[in-house]
DNA sequence: ACGACTTGCAACACTGGTGATGCAAGTCTG
DNA sequence: CAGACTTGCATCACCAGTGTTGCAAGTCGT
């Protein structure tokens, strides 16, 4: 491989990655955005779009295989098996919302390519071992229904990611805080 | 206003309800489906579509007006402004799942329609009174963010319309027990 | 049976988005 | 500078979905 290869592809995957960026920003905002408001907003002709991504389901494929590589080693930095629960809770959701923030649009719709959906699904396991972990050590109440757990615990994550300036340490403290205390007193119930 | 006329526009009415719910079912499953395939799901030739609603757009909207009008009444119906805090929110929550579970995907598409709009940004200031109630009678914490309680509250009234099989008192009686008090223990934190 | 009305069907024009291609101009490396 | 490569641009064929219309067949009340 030449040097001038090298450098070639490397304005080659440059390209791609604004391209990629471009389709998570605006997608994000309209689902059903044409190829030719994603190129405009990469700065690029549709043409050179169309080049590097076959079709508009090869694009999305792309977003998908990209934003699950980065979701999973979010989780994965998290050391959620080993960790204690409380700590590895909120490490990945720290984590997670780092990701979530800029590929909100892409891990939405991400199942639909089987490759990432595998992926999401082996994460969806982890987060169950790690809820399992956290009911055995206490820090979930024992009668907890993990799958209604798990639900609110990604819905939280989804709703924090709205939240785009924030700081994701804060974000998160607030995430785990209010998924284990809610935000009520304790009185009355 | 002849009995004929009468027993015909009731035979329309009927149709035209076929058709909204039939819309709903089907987008609620995939947003991007045809006008075909909503008459179809709605046992009728997609001209008939057409002349009921002059365009897909024409049919969203009165999809949204019609959810509104049914979450305006869930809502009026729990006395959220006057019923003790803790009550009104149960009701609220148990109401507005149980137009929800069955108008999912209109509901999240609602705010496109400017007079559901302003409906719907009516109901989240009443949301706004209800949780400062709530929170001035010692039901949520006093320094609990009501903007992010709000969010959390939408969000978990989304996650529990999932289960469509469920008794919406049950799940009411899980949303509101989730966001008051969590999953967590208490210990540890 | 008549009249008012609705439906399904077939056909049509139109639009917007998709994907492909050839070509001239540009950039970068050696 | 020469060569390899990429880009933008103009253009094309194509398709799916939309919205319209005319007509024959059907229903329902009187």
């Amino acid at each position: 491989m030449s040097g001038t290869t090298r450098a070639l592809r490397s304005d080659a995957e440059r390209t791609v990655r604004m391209i990629l960026e471009a389709a998570e920003r605006v997608l994000s905002r309209n689902p059903a955005a044409s190829m030719e408001q994603i190129a405009e907003a990469a700065g690029v002709a549709r043409t050179t779009v169309h080049r590097r991504f076959a079709s508009r389901e090869a694009l999305v494929e792309a977003m998908a295989r990209w934003a699950t590589q980065n979701f999973a080693e979010a989780v994965d930095a998290a050391s959620p098996e080993s960790a204690p629960p409380l700590v590895a809770l909120y490490q990945v959701t720290a984590n997670v919302l780092r990701v979530k923030i800029d590929w909100g649009f892409t891990m939405r719709v991400m199942d639909a390519d089987p490759e990432a959906g595998r992926v999401h699904a082996d994460i969806s396991e982890r987060c169950d071992r790690l809820l399992i972990r956290a009911r055995d050590a206490g820090v979930l109440r024992a009668d907890a229904d993990l799958d209604w757990t798990k639900r609110v615990f990604y819905a939280l994550l989804h709703e924090a990611a709205a939240y785009r300036d924030e700081d994701p340490d804060v974000l998160a403290t607030r995430v785990v805080d209010t998924l284990l205390r809610g935000a009520g007193t304790g009185r009355g119930l």
